[in-house]
RNA sequence: GUCCCCUUCGUCUAGUGGCCCAGGACACCGCCCUCUCACGGCGGCAACACGGGUUCAAAUCCCGUAGGGGACGCCA
């Protein structure tokens, strides 16, 4: 049996992150199984729903690196025909009836319910009832007549198996008042006719499974797998908020997270290999599977996704990083780098890219490379450019116009051996080099700059900061 | 209110009755490396929610309690 998976996000908005992850599950599912990931666009809610977000939605998978099997993206709306008719069958078939209940009726029976510690559920009054009988003005909707004895028990890989007692459900409306089909309805007519046969989506949707278990048993069609994974909760264990990462995946796109280590972040959150953290998507669809799904919801942390985060960045090649800083560069200054800019970022990247968790601080940390002279001086560096210490460093800048071996070792033996003459220690000359060169305190071995940025550019960085 | 689910270090997790007085990772602390900051290496702190059972033996099975989450829409 080949496993068709599917992701049907309702474009109401960008791809949050915990649906990012449902995509990732999902995805690695079907390529673990070596089958297809399927996209579906559910869009019936006509007020919320924009062109602008399914845009996003694909946009946010695209950089995620999550492809999708069907060219054409099915639009649930564009369906509605197709559902309204399963509909139909229903009621042909005496599966379902008509409801006149308004819904100001409906929620005064809800709290009157609540009131009385029964379940909040529709009572199927108007099973019975004639239509004739319906108080005029009111266009009625489909309801599913629902089984009200017995129990329904769902499969699921996470949960194991479930069981509910039926009179805890009551009859789902299947079209709405103005002939519509709600979501409930779409879902199974759809997950059926694109052949899905693994769903796995977020907790929150576990009760309704119930409730669509019974549509697919009306329409006399066979239920797919399911796996509920657990939702992801903020830092403080309470319901993820925009404060705590509920945020589009562009916006850890921009904050500089790679889309690698996203997918290994997310992955572990809510999944496990044994003891493994780092792992490649290779190894991911080699190894993903249902079972090793964590039944209880995972919290967002920051600190993890940066340390892994800074593993990748670590690994990932010099030109991608520089190519990404250079723009990051540019769009903060408002100008382009020039190609000897570029090429100076990206042979300084291997100093650079130990030092940073994210692009976001690596190109603030790359910044001084390409920066107009006279650099900016933090506080602390200008507190390194001391007389005593500038002195020192006048003298190292005329031993150094002297150099003719400008590699890094060489700058470093020139400078022991002034420190030495003098009586000092290395760091006395080296960090108010680092100063004058960084315009900071801190930055990669400060030999290795100043072999990068050349004699002309570091003997130009020394005067700045020497008076003249 | 009703129903369903969940509960191992601060966090993510390993663990499917003996291998566990509980392992890994992140964070934190210390040491080493060192021109700074990182990286890396080494070490440390730190958990089976609680109470009952079952069993020769329980983090693992059962029951209860507490806490948390989800659902109960003519939203998806």
């Amino acid at each position: 049996m080949t496993v068709v998976t599917r992701f049907p996000p309702s474009p109401t908005g960008f791809l949050h992150i915990g649906s990012a992850r449902t995509a990732l599950f999902n995805w690695l599912y079907a390529r673990h199984r070596g089958g297809k990931f399927l996209l579906r666009i559910e869009d019936t809610d006509r007020e919320r729903s924009t062109g602008e977000s399914v845009r996003t939605i694909f946009e946010g998978l695209r950089w995620l690196e999550l492809d999708w099997d069907n060219e054409d993206v099915p639009m649930q709306f564009e369906r509605r025909g197709r559902h309204a008719a399963a509909a139909r069958e229903l009621l042909e078939k005496g599966l379902a009836y008509y409801c006149y209940c308004s819904p100001e009726e409906l929620e005064a029976r809800r709290a009157e319910q609540k009131a009385k510690g029964l379940p909040m559920r529709y009572d199927g009054i108007w099973r019975a009832r004639d239509p004739k009988d319906a108080p005029p003005g009111i266009k009625p909707v489909v309801r599913l007549k629902a089984p009200q004895d017995g129990v329904t028990t769902l499969k699921d890989h996470v949960r194991g198996e479930v069981t509910v007692r039926n009179s805890q459900l009551d009859d789902l409306i299947l079209l709405r008042a103005d002939g519509t089909p709600t979501y409930m309805l779409s879902v199974v007519v759809d997950d059926h006719d694109m052949g899905i046969t693994h769903v796995i989506r977020g907790d929150d949707h576990f009760t309704n499974t119930f409730r669509q278990a019974q549509i697919i048993k009306a329409l006399g069609w066979k239920q797919p797998e399911y796996a509920h994974i657990p939702l992801i909760l903020g830092p403080d264990g309470t319901k993820l908020s925009k404060r705590h990462g509920a945020l589009g995946v562009s916006a850890y796109r921009d904050m500089g997270y790679l889309p690698e280590a996203m997918r290994n972040y997310l992955l572990r959150l809510g999944w496990s290999h044994g003891d493994d953290e780092i792992i490649s998507t290779g190894q991911a669809i080699q190894w993903f599977d249902l079972e090793h799904v964590q039944s209880s919801p995972a919290r967002f942390d920051f600190a993890k996704l940066d340390s892994i985060n800074g593993h990748y960045l670590r690994e990932a090649k010099d030109s991608r990083l520089a190519k990404d800083v250079a723009g990051r560069l540019a769009a903060s200054s408002g100008v382009d780098l020039n190609d000897a800019q570029k090429a100076l970022l990206e042979k300084a990247m291997p100093g650079l890219k130990t030092r940073a968790k994210t692009l976001r601080e690596l190109a603030e940390s790359a910044a001084f490379y390409v920066a107009a002279r006279p650099l900016p001086l933090s506080d602390k560096a200008r507190k390194l450019l001391a007389s005593g210490a500038l002195d020192l460093l006048k003298e190292f800048a005329r031993i150094l116009e002297k150099q003719g071996d400008f590699s890094a070792p060489a700058i470093e033996a020139a400078c022991r051996g002034l420190a030495e003459a003098k009586g000092k220690k290395l760091g006395d000359i080296a960090q108010p080099l680092r100063a004058a060169l960084t315009g900071g305190t801190t930055s990669p071995p400060i030999f290795e700059v100043a072999s990068l940025l050349g004699k002309d550019e570091v003997l130009a960085r020394m005067r700045d900061v020497s008076g003249h």
